[in-house]
DNA sequence: CGTAAAATTGCAACATTATAACCTAAGGCC
DNA sequence: GGCCTTAGGTTATAATGTTGCAATTTTACG
């Protein structure tokens, strides 16, 4: 685990890390890093909390940019093409990724009270699939593991 | 693993079964178990497929039940809280709980080919929720699990 | 029983999330 | 420049899920 979204922490640092890796992957990939997908990108790490698609149509409003659906669901779809940022289907949300470029399964938890989401370390998910393969004889190709409670600061809260 | 959908089986029996353990679970906690439940209950098992809610809304108008969303959303709605069904979040559907009854975390296979589904073991599962708790000090209320990708029959046929 | 409270259902409208279809504009390449 | 591919603009619509309230049925209990 790279990181603890719950400790304090400079996130400007967060958002600067992962535009940059966003432009190292798309230089790599021979992708372009448009506009509209950077900021889309930026406006998704914005804090460490799920971001629905409609969220994000206001704020590109307010800076100028178009912002009917398809325009953010085609920024996103490549985000998530490219795997710069995963989506939270019990949420319908989406969080940026922290360590894109390697294929991995998506992995969160996410607190049900300050809504701040962590990547979980893959490995153990990994292994539920390898379990799968053997058991049934089936082939995993994506897999994703949501999980919701409390983090340490709302537990204390409560 | 208490069954393996991607054999043949008497499906009809499975079908019999799951509203048994149904009634026996309704008795036992004092719920009721209203012939719209029990019908949703039985066309969520009609195969091993995850169905989404408006898949439901015609049938049951078919049978003369009345079909308005509301009606069969609180009738999944029942049958998750009593842990009768699972929602597939990445589908946006509905399918059987092969052991309800024993509280545990949602984790299934989806062949991306036929769409059947298969619950799986959910040890691994709950060992992610441990390692999460013990390594952020969050506290697991919910998880799921879902991976995606081909199983025996549709590799073969591929 | 009989009545009050609780649970369930019917119904209409609406909110949210996501996609289709079709066209225009911009960038890459010979 | 001319051609192809990719990206973005625009409108409409599809798919999924919820709210609020009235009517009804069931249960609890004296």
């Amino acid at each position: 685990m790279t990181h603890n979204v719950y400790k304090s922490h400079d996130h400007h640092a967060c958002i600067h890390t992962a535009v940059a890796r966003a432009e190292a992957l798309c230089a790599e990939q021979g992708a372009r890093l448009t506009p509209i997908r950077q900021r889309v990108l930026e406006l998704v790490w914005a804090n460490h909390k799920p971001v629905g698609a409609y969220d994000l149509l206001p704020k590109l409003a307010e800076e100028g940019f178009n912002s009917a659906p398809p325009t953010v669901y085609r920024a996103l779809d490549f985000l998530l093409e490219l795997g710069l940022v995963h989506r939270i289907s019990s949420l319908n949300a989406f969080i940026g990724c922290t360590h894109p470029g390697e294929a991995h399964p998506s992995c969160f938890f996410v607190c049900r009270a300050c809504g701040k989401a962590q990547e979980l370390d893959p490995e153990q998910v990994s292994a539920i699939a390898r379990q799968a393969e053997a058991a049934l004889g089936v082939k995993v190709e994506q897999q994703i593991t949501e999980l919701t409670g409390l983090c340490p600061r709302c537990q204390a809260a409560e």
